[in-house]
DNA sequence: CAATCATGGATATCGTAGATCCATAATAGT
DNA sequence: ACTATTATGGATCTACGATATCCATGATTG
């Protein structure tokens, strides 16, 4: 079970936004160069933000991303399942009715205990991410992190 | 983020063997029959169950997989953790020290606050299944699955 | 009009899961 | 002692998703 490098990457680049002035923007490459990742691949994945309604994007000079709603209404939950998908990493196949000691279907009324188990475990995981927000996060840096972000990411007029 | 399917495989197969007397054993090849999956990738992942000591084997005619300690002492976590790996599936790569936006070392005494939040989660995810162990699915069965599981896998004199 | 920037599609590379086969070693039953 | 059964370890092969890049398109600012 792994989550893909690039959650790192998105995470990082939401709460560099969640530094900013609301309005303002950064583009990928900003991002990208700020944080040392490759543009390109960055770009797949901040689009996968926007599709996911927590960023929000605009064209042209000076355009780029933002995020789509308050930092403090932004878990970090929203972002890793905009990246990653929202899809439960146990998927039960219902082995218990394959193969030679396949149980009858009316043995199975209730859901496999298994899944039922490794669903509980998942909730749980996400209940977690889903009680941080951005804003919590930029709550514990020290500051003068915020304050490099915002100078080595504003741009000039 | 996605758990492999052999998985599944293994989890129903300790649950298995935790609904026959506790000497008897099953061979890779009963239980492969037995959920309709295949018997060589299958050996694969129980041999890791065997070196994380979660399963004990046997080698020759009547030999083949039994638990390592009593049900009630081996947990879904236990099993997870054995063919999965331990590892945490979000991996910081201190990405707050990459990049032009690099943060110098004396800012970053404390722990990257987005690790933290991951690693939490994960914690309440190990918890989650740490608390169920393979008696307590057992326990949710109806009466007639290990009366088959019973006939099925136990062998002839 | 020109420069900037996101978006979508197509592509190439790489590592891991899934799957199989074989040689070896160990053990139970005869 | 012999034979059948079984786990173990190593070597391979394939399929798929993550990583990474490039280009054409469209939108927007100045």
């Amino acid at each position: 079970m792994k989550l893909p490098e690039s959650c790192e990457w998105v995470l990082h680049c939401a709460a560099a936004l969640a530094q900013l002035p609301p309005a303002d923007t950064a583009s990928t490459g900003q991002l990208a160069e700020h944080f040392g990742v490759p543009a390109p691949y960055l770009a797949k994945q901040l689009a996968h933000l926007v599709r996911a309604g927590v960023l929000a994007a605009s064209t042209g000079p000076r355009g780029g991303f933002r995020l789509a709603r308050p930092a403090e209404r932004i878990t970090v939950l929203d972002v890793v399942e905009a990246v990653d998908g929202g899809t439960d990493p146990y998927q039960c196949r219902e082995l218990r009715q394959q193969g030679r000691g396949a149980a009858p279907a009316e043995e199975c009324t209730e859901p496999c205990a298994l899944a039922a188990t490794m669903r509980a475990a998942h909730d749980a995981w996400r209940a977690s991410l889903a009680a941080v927000s951005l804003a919590d996060i930029v709550g514990t840096l020290p500051a003068e992190i915020p304050e490099r972000t915002r100078r080595l990411l504003s741009r000039p007029r």
